[in-house]
DNA sequence: CTAGGAGCTGGAGTCGGCTCTAGGTCAAGC
DNA sequence: GCTTGACCTAGAGCCGACTCCAGCTCCTAG
């Protein structure tokens, strides 16, 4: 089972140049093998690892931090309370950032709330285009932004 | 109510330098009034709205999109529908990387689990450290991401 | 009167994460 | 023999969103 980078690219969504890069950055758990000729050959467990990656970096893992874990890994068992460590505090921070992601959804739906309240002819209970009196920073109960 | 460009910076977290460059971007919607000697001097309004645009960005809005959301205020009445649509595609956005960021927390709140069953002293049921027997794609029910 | 602190401008620098270029190797197909 | 296409390396470039710098103007307090 062994995959050409231009393969692997395919079947992970990162293009080719982000593999090169990746591996330069020291992402991958042991050295990529080389074909003749000097090209990668990529092994499943290769792509399976890339795939943890990919979704680490997704949920917003910078890659040095990548890279440490990585690093953890390479370097065998003995370390897992800190590669626990490491995903622990990488979940706190998903975990936060999801929150603070719902926290914005409350207001942006207020807002589109509001604008289709006023675009289905109710007649518009503060004010519609641009409210110079004294608006967007309170609303019903602590509801920031309730103009524009 | 008029507050200096430190208080503002001072009461909203950004730093002056964002303020002044969000000006330069057309983040706000009508221009910052100046005080004697070219100081600028803002209102609650412009916290307000400074306020909302934080959240915005909190959420991912990339500074054109507010840009654009914030000419779309500053033109006044007459182009909800814009708005509108603009705040929906957004929140669609923010809607699906909450889905992405819970289904990256499910993975890494797996892998939690795993290194936590393992330092808990039960025995490994694979292996602990560096399973080279083809892991780390394939665990229950298509869980990626076994390994390391 | 002078030193500090806050503010001003325009422009350069930084950082993360790729992305692209230039110049080259190699194997296969026409 | 020649082109095409996938790959190689080293290194430059880019984008977004700030951040910082140099060199200046004010005002206030000591």
């Amino acid at each position: 089972m062994s995959l050409s980078i231009g393969q692997v690219a395919e079947r992970t969504g990162l293009s080719v140049h982000a593999l090169r890069f990746y591996e330069q950055e020291g992402v991958f758990v042991d050295p990529v093998r080389r074909g003749p000729g000097g090209r990668r050959v990529y092994s499943q467990d290769d792509v399976d690892w890339l795939t943890v990656c990919i979704i680490l970096r997704a949920s917003g893992m910078p890659l040095p931090a990548l890279r440490r874990y990585t690093d953890l890994v390479r370097e065998g068992a003995g370390n897992e309370e800190e590669r626990l460590a490491l995903l622990r505090e990488h979940r706190e921070r998903v975990t936060s950032q999801i929150g603070r992601l719902t926290q914005c959804l409350d207001l942006i739906g207020f807002k589109v709330g509001v604008y289709e309240d006023l675009l289905d002819g109710a007649q518009p209970a503060v004010e519609p285009g641009r409210p110079r009196p004294s608006d967007g920073g309170a609303a019903p109960a602590s509801t920031p932004g309730t103009s524009a």
